[in-house]
DNA sequence: TCGATATCTAAACGCTCGGTTGGCTATTGC
DNA sequence: GCAATAGCCAACCGAGCGTTTAGATATCGA
C-alpha cells in the first residue's frame, strides 16, 4: 500500500559511490549526492538513515568489490603474488574510475570525519589485505619461489607503501599516466626484490 | 604610535603551521587556529589577509625549508643520490612532526579546496625535486656510479610513488613505525634497483 | 471511487564556517 | 595628561552544511 519508490536503491548506491569516490566523504554533500543520483534527500534519508549510513553502505560494497576481486585473481590460475599484484594492476590501470585512487585510502586519510565503525571497517580492510599479502609471502618463501633470504618484515613495509602509494600518486599528479608508470616501476622493484 | 602588537608574527605562523600541517588546510578552523597561536581573528587576518594568506605563508616556509634541508645534505659530504635520501630519510623519521606526512602531498591531495596560485606553488615543488632527481639520476648514470643500462623513466615512476607514498603511510597507518619501516624497505629496494 | 498510506518536494531548522565590524584598551608624541 | 593612533576582543554577518518536517502527490485495498 502507499506511493512507490520512484529510483532503485542499489543503483542509487552504486551513483553515490562514484561521488565518494571522486570528492571524498567530507568533501561530498547532499546537494551533491541529490544532483547524482537524482534522488531528493528525504529518499536518502529515508533509504539510508544520514550521510554516513549511505557512505558506509558505499564504502562496504567497494571494499567487498575489490576483495571478490583478488578471490577472482588468485581462483582463476594467477597463482603466485606477484601475477595477482600484476593482474590487479591491470585491472586498475584501465579502470577510468581509479583516476581517483582508492576510495578505502581516501577515507582512511580522512579517518577524524568518520565514525567509530566506519573506522574499524577500513582498518580491518587494511589489514585483511596485509595479512593476505604476508601469508602469501610466507608461504611462497618455504616453497622456494621467492629467495631464501627474503626479510618478510623488510618486504612488507614496501607492499605497504605501493599499496598506499599508488592511489595517492593518481590522486596527486594531474598526469593520469603517474600510476600507471608508478604501479610498472613497482612492479620490476618487487621483481628484482622478491626473486 | 598605536598600541604595540601582543604576537610575534613569525612566532604566530610556525604555530599555525603546526596545525595545518596536522589537520589540513580544509579541517584547520580559525578557531583552532585561535587557539593554536593565541591570537585573536582579528590579528590573523590584519596580519596575513585570510585563512588562505595564513596558509600560503606557511606552506612556502614549508617547502623552503625541505629544500634547504635537501641542499644542506648536498652539500655537506652526502654525495650521490641514495646518500642524500638516505640521509633524509633519517632527518624525517626523527621529527615527530613528520608523523602527519607531508604538508605539501596533504594539500595536493586537497587541492580543489586551493587558490590557483597556491595549487601552482604546489606542482612547482613537485616539479623542482621530481627535476632534481631526474637530474641526479642522469648524472650519476653517465658518471657511472649507477647501471649503464638503467631507465631513467621507469625509476622515476618508482621514485615518486615512494615520495608520495611515504607521507600517506605514515597519515594512514595507526602505527607510527609504518613510514620508518617502508621508508627502510623503500632505500634497500632503490639499492637493488640502481645499483 | 474513496480513504489509508507511503513517498515526493520544498522549505525551514540549528549549527558551524570564514570573514567583518564597533567599542574598548594600550601606547605614542606633544 | 591628553588627544591621536593602532591593536584587541567579542559579537555579529551571510552562506553552506547535514538534518528534519509539513504539505502535496501517487498508489494501494476495498
Amino acid at each position: 500500500m502507499g506511493r512507490k519508490k520512484s529510483y532503485d536503491r542499489d543503483e542509487t548506491a552504486e551513483r553515490a559511490l562514484h561521488v565518494f569516490w571522486e570528492k571524498g566523504f567530507e568533501q561530498t554533500s547532499l546537494k551533491d549526492l541529490e544532483a547524482a543520483t537524482g534522488v531528493n534527500r528525504y529518499g536518502l534519508y529515508d533509504s539510508f538513515t544520514d550521510k554516513q549510513g549511505l557512505f558506509r553502505e558505499c564504502l562496504t560494497g567497494y571494499c567487498a568489490s575489490v576483495m571478490a576481486m583478488i578471490e577472482g585473481f588468485t581462483s582463476t590460475g594467477f597463482s603466485g603474488l606477484l601475477g595477482v599484484i600484476e593482474r590487479f594492476a591491470e585491472a586498475d590501470f584501465e579502470e577510468v574510475h581509479l583516476h581517483h585512487g582508492c576510495l578505502a585510502i581516501t577515507s582512511m586519510l580522512e579517518k577524524e570525519c568518520l565514525s567509530e565503525d566506519l573506522q574499524q571497517l577500513l582498518g580491518g580492510y587494511m589489514d585483511g589485505i596485509l595479512g593476505a599479502i604476508r601469508a602469501t609471502l610466507e608461504s611462497e618463501k618455504k616453497a622456494g619461489v621467492l629467495r631464501k633470504d627474503l626479510d618478510i618484515e623488510d618486504c612488507m613495509g614496501l607492499m605497504h607503501l605501493i599499496m598506499v602509494g599508488l592511489p595517492t600518486l593518481s590522486r596527486t599528479s594531474p598526469d593520469a599516466d603517474a600510476m600507471r608508470r608508478g604501479g610498472k616501476s613497482a612492479l620490476n622493484a618487487m621483481r628484482t626484490w622478491l626473486a
